[in-house]
DNA sequence: TAGATTGTTAATCGATTAACAATC
DNA sequence: TAGATTGTTAATCGATTAACAATC
């Protein structure tokens, strides 16, 4: 599907078009240009226009972008209704902030399952999820396969879990432990969610301006 | 104490440099090269001292680099020692995920409040920091200043809090809810941790294949 | 001292921006 | 048709990499 190598930058951006996509499809809007689109992302109107060059021609000279066809097209390149499967290793906190608040369906996951060590919520539910035994992964991915491990486990536990996943057969690992993995297969992708990283960037940007 | 404009892809290096540098200190490793480091972290050891050129000189010919003591110059750098304060709004999941599991100190912050609006929680304690009424936020901050606000409210209260946490003097504000924020005021830093672009960028890496 | 490795300048590479012919 | 706006090629800008004199 995709013509050529995308540039990261280019895949971090695309994300970012679909949701303002959406946010114009709520207000009703049918078109955009791509100067309007950037000026309302802080983009410019080339950037825009080579960023969609990577996947096709999504425009019409004279006329600018249908959004709902647009928001479409980039749901489609991001992959997003392939019915991938998740399922979340840790049901602490950040895990059920994860089950009961992030939408997984509109960013076209099923959040299928979430696992823990813990007796006492093993068997329970937290937002329709059922809490399996984290020693019933095997056996439940077998059946039940996923593309996506999501790691809200304890970082001394974050590289044995990764492996196991893997071992599973998940495509990738959204990390959000403090952990950097360092996994012994190849083609397997981790997207790392570390706060601290983030903080920092933050600290380093307050404290500029002395 | 910056002696140029720094570029943002040089900041967002400098988190992932100190937490190599901890971990290496963590190994009782005194000294490494830039090549060393380079190749533990996946970057070329020209880029390494290209970004820490933009700071200092902190390496010896010949030898290389103290790891502690680079690891307290990038500190220094990232503002770590600056007794920054926080605080967050919204103590759901998300918001006591936080309080309880995010080392704050580590970062160089102390979190000093959280806010919510359910009676139910408003005076509770949380992993030792006290939950207090958003109704006092302004006398709260007006008494004890912070640099920046948490933002773990839901989406639709988003604008309105980072409004009123800037408003009591917030420098930075680091945003979990999805909402993309648009402050009236200028020189005020966000930093967004959107969950959704992190989860359709690896949904694309891994539907990349085929 | 000789070997290692820095900080920095120059070269290369890639990403962003500008320009414009094509065309709705 | 005339105006608007695309997709794409060329120009520019910035970031990464390579090279090397300085020196521990």
């Amino acid at each position: 599907m995709k013509k050529q190598k995308v540039s990261s930058a280019v895949i971090r951006r695309l994300p970012r078009y679909f949701r303002h996509l959406n946010d114009l499809l709520q207000t009703g809007t049918v078109r955009i240009s791509s100067s309007a689109l950037g000026k309302s992302m802080g983009l410019t109107a080339s950037q825009i226009r080579q960023d969609l060059s990577c996947f096709g021609e999504f425009g019409q000279q004279g006329y600018g972008y249908n959004v709902e066809k647009l928001q479409g097209e980039i749901a489609e390149i991001l992959g997003m209704n392939r019915n991938h499967n998740a399922v979340i290793l840790g049901a602490g906190n950040l895990g059920r902030a994860l089950i009961e608040n992030f939408h997984f369906e509109k960013n076209g996951f099923v959040l299928s399952a979430a696992f823990d060590v813990a007796p006492s919520i093993v068997g329970t539910q937290i937002g329709g999820v059922v809490i399996r035994d984290t020693a019933q992964l095997e056996n439940y991915l077998a059946e039940y396969p996923a593309s996506v491990g999501v790691l809200t486990v304890p970082g001394k536990v974050a590289g044995i879990m990764a492996e196991r996943l893997v071992a599973c057969g998940v495509r990738g690992i959204w990390n959000f432990t403090n952990m950097e993995l360092e996994l012994k297969e190849d083609n397997i992708v981790i997207e790392n969610v570390h706060f601290a990283d983030s903080l920092l960037a933050l600290s380093y940007m307050i404290s500029d301006t002395e």
